[in-house]
DNA sequence: ATACCAAGTGGGAAAAAGTGGGAAATAATA
DNA sequence: TATTATTTCCCACTTTTTCCCACTTGGTAT
């Protein structure tokens, strides 16, 4: 499972290293594409096939208009990119998807279960205490999953 | 069962002692996560593996398209981290779970039931105190909707 | 009282992960 | 085709993490 934080550095050739703790599961080859929120999403091949074939499926249960399925999926495909991790550990990120989220100097790489999100650290600094706010909410959940050993 | 309270200390490498005691219960590899109050949650993998299913939502792949889902999830997981416990006992704490509880010197580990937590030491003389100070009128509370109190 | 054992702590050395940059290969342009 | 720019590959450096050994402390048994 793909979880944890890690600051990484985005170097002048627009390469980052992707945490040695995801490098196994993820694999050679991955995809990256703009994601929701101010953030990338990075996903293995096997999971990007699930989630294309999902968002592409017309009659899937999303309660999308036809026309906004269509803007939706030009989003999310016409900008995504499949990209090589490699022989030690790093990617190059695409120039036009740094630019939509503002990626320099350090990048915030976060496990997310499935996929990999990839922030720009201040903003990922922002979200962070977005969401702090409401923590403790949150880890009720949590608390309460937990009674049952 | 996990019980008890422990004081040990965090050194400048962030490691920590698992108390002996936990940890046959433990196993080698555990799930650290932020939790209810000013703490951290130690799970096992077993416990953590259900406590990750009900979190996420197991019958949506396309949670990520729910923004609320997505906060939620960016909050467990990424800031989830799988540890192992070292050849004499001792873990890593990450620094991104230390600085939301200010762990620093000491930490108390605390066995609760089927979980550990781990406090600041300053922070948990004070959660007990808070809890000491209200403990008569809550056993007083449970006493009167419970026969078995 | 003293010696012994077990749990916890600290630190040095080795290994691993991350970063930066130069050279070779490829592509682009004139 | 020559020249320049860009990308890829590889090597070397730095920093962080891991592993291992030894010390300390406190409890226990003789």
């Amino acid at each position: 499972m793909l979880i944890g934080e890690y600051i990484h550095t985005i170097d002048e050739k627009n390469r980052v290293s992707v945490p040695f703790k995801f490098r196994k599961e993820l694999g050679k080859k991955i995809i990256i594409t703009p994601g929701l929120g101010q953030c990338l999403f990075i996903f293995t091949t096997k999971e990007w096939e699930k989630v294309s074939k999902k968002l592409s499926d017309a009659d899937n249960d999303l309660s999308f208009l036809k026309a906004d399925q269509r803007d939706f999926n030009r989003y999310m495909f016409g900008r995504a990119a499949e990209v090589e991790i490699d022989s030690i550990g790093r990617i190059l990120i695409p120039e036009f998807l740094q630019e939509g989220i503002k990626l320099r100097d350090k990048a915030a790489i976060i496990g997310v279960k499935d996929r990999v999100e990839v922030w720009n650290e201040k903003a990922w600094g922002e979200q962070k205490e977005k969401v702090a706010r409401s923590a403790e909410e949150l880890a009720e959940k949590l608390g309460s999953t937990s009674k049952h050993a």
